[in-house]
DNA sequence: CCTATAGCCTGACGGC
DNA sequence: TGCCGTCAGGCTATAG
């Protein structure tokens, strides 16, 4: 579930439950999983800390502990955070487990073990060694902004909004619904698109991945002329009633409405 | 610069 | 029911 939506929505939620709440033990499940630290150093920079502060980078989120002390979270295809207090509901796959003083606990679930856990002294200087592109969400990254980010090239506009070294947070499910929106074939270049149509791809943009947080990313909660929800084969075009078709992009499958999103 | 593929993991689902 | 192949909302490395 991590695409931008979906991990600022982990993140409203680490804030209701985990804001101001000091950290007494942490155990770490799979090691493989940690970048750039190990399981004692993590442990030593949380024990006893505050979660003082959240942030986010596109599918990144940053769990502050003050001092140049965050937790690096990534979730990977199936990663989430669970807060709870009696230990038979903690979940299965638990790859960091944090007990709070309080006697919660705040799990990171990932089944698929494709996330990362860090620790980091300086989002921005992580964000540059990792080379991502601005969050797209951030208002500073407007149409100009865009615009200077897409010139000169020739991939797909699907690719291109997928890219995060271009800018940050859009996954597969959500480019999807961007173009279809639009009304842009999948495998239309974004070099094709005249500057009006490329400024509507932007506002479409920014309206969608919005529309989803409102929603609390939660396909069952978005407006009905969304694909999202009929977003598998032999899903109804919310637009035309035609059926939902699919396509390999970028070795990604593309869904989308082959009469409303004409080549 | 751009595309395609494989690998990392494990669960869910469809076909037989 | 059980087995098998395929696929899944991520990222990275590699090859052409």
């Amino acid at each position: 579930m991590p695409e931008l939506p979906d991990v600022e929505v982990v993140k409203q939620y680490a804030d209701a439950t985990s804001l101001h709440q000091k950290v007494q033990a942490v155990r770490v499940g799979e090691r493989r999983m940690l970048e750039g630290v190990s399981a004692e150093e993590l442990a030593s920079r949380l024990e006893g800390h505050i979660f003082e502060a959240t942030q986010r980078h596109g599918k990144y989120l940053f769990l502050g502990l003050g001092d140049a002390n965050w937790l690096m979270l990534h979730f990977g295809m199936t990663g989430d955070l669970k807060y709870f207090k009696d230990p038979d509901k903690k979940p299965e796959y638990e790859q960091l487990l944090i007990d709070f003083s309080n006697g919660y606990h705040l799990a990171y679930d990932a089944p698929r073990k494709l996330g990362k856990i860090g620790m980091v002294e300086d989002i921005g200087s992580f964000v540059k060694e990792k080379g991502l592109g601005p969050d797209v969400m951030k208002s500073s990254f407007d149409f100009g902004t865009f615009q200077d980010t897409v010139a000169g090239r020739r991939a797909m506009l699907k690719t291109t909004l997928m890219d995060q070294r271009l800018m940050a947070g859009i996954g597969n499910v959500y480019s999807d619904e961007i173009l279809f929106q639009t009304r842009v074939h999948p495998r239309t270049q974004i070099n094709q698109l005249g500057e009006q149509k490329l400024e509507e791809v932007f506002h479409t943009m920014k309206e969608v991945l919005q529309t989803a947080i409102d929603c609390r990313a939660d396909p069952d909660q978005f407006p009905s002329p969304y694909l999202i929800p009929q977003r598998y084969e032999g899903g109804k075009c919310p637009n035309c009633g035609g059926e939902v078709g699919k396509l390999k992009i970028s070795g990604r499958t593309a869904y989308y409405c082959s009469n409303c999103q004409r080549e």
